[in-house]
DNA sequence: AGCACGCCGACT
DNA sequence: GTCGGCGTGCTC
């Protein structure tokens, strides 16, 4: 008999598995690795959706259930798209279902309705306008419907971009439609930004070092991956323009992953501009319909390159010949939700698999790549001067605690704010960086001392100003301002500087400021991150401040100042990369100055104007840095030198997952002596926030050799701990986290 | 995660 | 006697 194995909904960690069922003979030629099922699951028989990973024909069926109904998508699972998923599986400790979810766009296209799987409203298509060139405009009745035809002028738009840019709306267009001033046609859903950009350019000037780098490159054909070391504003992006070209020129694909997509717009323009509708830009926020169209353009064959976030890597790009990750030291190419995988750690399985090119860049490339190019594991090329052969910015640190003694106790010196003032007077721009949103970060009690808390979660509360409430930034909770202290009723004095606080203070310090704030909180009101940035761009302002959002990747010629702020915090975050995490940020944000003019500036306020990483960020010295930081890691055994494993466990009740914590330390040390692993068990501990949205989380770091005899092992020690009923705390394991 | 089973106290 | 609260165990 037929039978399949099926990866079913909301099977927990704890009885997750491949599910057999019967194929009854009727869906016989339709149940296939990748067809959508419907199965009764659980005492109930309560139908749930599955996804069907094997199919075997096997002797023994009894006890079987049988698969109720069936859906095929207009795609199937590949081979490698199955070796994938079978690779989150075993290295990121999920479950089967998460793991397909993850990398094929299923799920939601698809509701249970009875004993059947109903197709859900997706609409492939869309339509969109243009403007007939060969209409009389003499005809047309009102402004309205000038404006838009004008508009339609320059390209093929939707009713959405129509009414954002013309504010009128759908009806005044369907009235041109009737009169045959504009042209309507339908055409696949995209709803991207960048889609009207068309390909416009083709050549390629590459300087004498990005020749050199193009050609090393192209130059091995081994499996190694590659990392681009290039100062910021070496002019790496052109180089990968001129890969991607080899790629498609010998007719393959390429794939490039970037931190963020609202904050690398210049790359992805540049991307459409050379290689026009055969880009496609994924990322986590698509719509399922969205996400579907883009996987079977790539997978037919249609998108031959893909711009996209850490989801990306999982897009089933034809002929795979290339896959560069942009800015990888990045912390968001690690996945921090189940599964918790690495898209580095997946992008080196794609290009096995494929044998595709993977090529790593930044400017401040991870302790962890670097090693692995220093020791020969990848392949290193170096890009040391500036693409303009412009001098990096000239750095100055503020010491604070001697600002305060001359009576400077502002949060942003005097000296700071001079220098403000001068580059605005010089009509240039200036980028402020404070890596905290809201206004007051701390709210403190003065008589009994103690900071108004989140009811849900162990951090203070925020302040924002201008909603005027107090904000959880982990949970999202929002209370009202308290007039007084809710434990004692004394009087709360509010203290700490955010980013609406800073951009109050230069605002009341330089009142002709034009100021644009970005940050979590900015994006949806009127502007869109993108939006924001190209209004920067246009220099419809003078000061961008914001958090890390603004360090990223930004392009801007007039830019010739860096203001670094409250970067003291960040050093003394607990963490065995809380210095690396530094560096690359200040450096980074430094690099923003000065890319097409002299005499930029950057400045850094610090009380710890000796700190070693904040000097050889301030001096952009990658090598020294590194050369410290991998020494301590290698005496204090930290990664490279080991995989931070940890172990968590959450419950509501702080002692059950305390206790939990410490049995699962002892079932580790009852069974590690039969596996012969070297191994280093931290804790257990409460997380650095202990709890979150009212469960506590405690945890056990593990450091070791990740390999699949210590997976084995982990995986047989959480076992015996979900066999035993009187474990209450869930459990989950993540792979060399970003933090904690 | 659900869901059903079953053991217990409470109540017409 | 039986209704339902929640602890417990199972899911092809």
């Amino acid at each position: 008999m037929l039978t399949a194995g099926v990866a079913v909904d909301k099977a927990t960690l704890d009885f997750d598995m491949l599910f057999s069922y019967l194929v009854p003979d009727s869906f016989a030629a339709e149940v296939k690795p990748g067809s959508i099922v419907l199965v009764p699951f659980g005492r109930g028989n309560r139908m749930r959706t599955g996804i069907v990973l094997s199919v075997e024909d096997r002797e023994d069926t009894t006890s079987l259930k049988s698969i109720v109904d069936v859906k095929n998508e207009d795609h199937t699972i590949t081979a490698d798209a199955l070796k994938i998923i079978r690779y989150l599986k075993e290295t990121t400790f999920c479950t089967w279902y998460e793991a397909v979810k993850t990398v094929i766009p299923y799920g939601a296209l698809y509701k249970i309705d009875g004993d059947r799987l109903s197709k859900q409203l997706v609409r492939h298509l869309q339509n969109v306008y243009t403007a007939d060139r060969d209409f009389d405009v003499s005809q047309l009745k009102n402004e309205k419907q000038r404006a838009v035809y004008e508009f339609l002028k320059s390209g093929y738009y939707n009713i959405k971009q129509i009414e954002i840019n013309t504010g009128v709306k759908k009806t005044v267009v369907d009235t041109l439609v009737r009169y045959g001033a504009v042209k309507c046609r339908q055409t696949d859903k995209d709803t991207s930004v960048y889609s009207h950009i068309e390909k416009c350019r083709d050549h390629v000037a590459l300087s004498a070092q990005q020749q050199k780098v193009y050609d090393e490159i192209l130059r091995y054909n081994d499996d190694k991956t590659h990392l681009v070391h290039g100062v910021t504003s070496s002019g790496k992006s052109m180089v990968f323009i001129k890969l991607i070209q080899n790629a498609l020129a010998q007719g393959g694909s390429a794939m490039v992953l970037v931190p963020e997509i609202s904050l690398t717009p210049q790359m992805i323009r540049l991307l459409k501009e050379f290689f026009g509708d055969t880009v496609s830009v994924i990322h986590s926020q698509l719509s399922h319909t969205e996400r579907l169209l883009q996987y079977n353009r790539a997978l037919n064959g249609q998108s031959r390159v893909v711009v996209g976030t850490r989801s990306a890597v999982f897009t089933p790009l034809k002929d795979l010949k290339l896959i560069i990750v942009d800015e990888e030291h990045e912390k968001t190419f690690k996945s921090e939700s189940a599964p918790r995988y690495n898209a580095i750690r997946v992008a080196q399985f794609v290009a096995k698999n494929t044998g595709a090119r993977l090529v790593l860049a930044s400017a401040t490339p991870s302790v962890e790549s670097y090693y692995l190019a220093q020791n020969g594991f990848y392949h290193l090329h170096t890009m040391p001067n500036r693409y303009s052969d412009l001098p990096l910015p000239q750095v100055e640190i503020i010491d604070m605690s001697q600002q305060a003694m001359v009576g400077d106790t502002g949060p942003v010196s005097k000296v700071v704010l001079r220098y403000i003032a001068e580059n605005i007077a010089d009509g240039k721009q200036s980028i402020i960086l404070i890596n905290r949103r809201g206004y007051s970060t701390v709210g403190i009690c003065k008589d009994c001392r103690q900071p108004i808390k989140c009811k849900d979660c162990s951090v203070n509360l925020v302040k924002h100003k201008k909603q005027n409430k107090l904000m959880c930034h982990y949970c999202g909770r929002v209370y009202p301002v308290p007039e007084v202290c809710p434990e004692c009723g004394g009087e709360i004095s509010y203290s700490g500087y955010g980013t609406q606080h800073i951009e109050e203070y230069i605002q009341s310090a330089v009142p002709t400021a034009r100021i644009l704030r970005m940050d979590a909180d900015s994006t949806n009101q009127t502007q869109s991150h993108e939006e924001m940035l190209e209004a920067f761009g246009k220099k419809e302002y003078d000061i961008l401040i914001g958090t890390q959002m603004v360090a990223k990747g930004l392009d801007f010629d007039d830019v010739n100042l860096v203001v670094v702020l409250g970067i003291d915090a960040m050093l003394n975050h607990p963490g065995y990369n809380s210095a690396e995490q530094a560096f690359n940020l200040i450096t980074q944000v430094i690099g923003r100055a000065g890319r097409k003019a002299r005499g930029a500036k950057a400045v850094i306020q610090t009380y710890d104007s000796f700190n070693p990483t904040i000097n050889m960020a301030a001096a952009q010295d990658y090598n020294t840095f590194y050369k410290g930081e991998i020494a301590y890691r290698k005496l204090n055994t930290y990664p490279p030198f080991c995989t931070m494993v940890t172990v968590a466990f959450t419950h509501t009740s702080e002692p059950v997952a305390a206790k939990d914590s410490r049995t699962f330390l002892e079932i580790i040390k009852r069974i590690s002596p039969q596996y012969n692993i070297p191994l280093m068990v931290l804790g257990p501990v409460p997380f650095d926030v202990a709890m979150v949205s009212k469960t506590y989380r405690w945890r056990l770091s593990i450091k070791c050799k990740n390999n699949a005899l210590f997976r084995q092992f982990l995986n047989k020690a959480i076992e015996i701990y979900l066999k035993n009923k009187e474990n209450k705390s869930s459990v989950y394991v993540n792979i060399n986290p970003m933090q904690e």
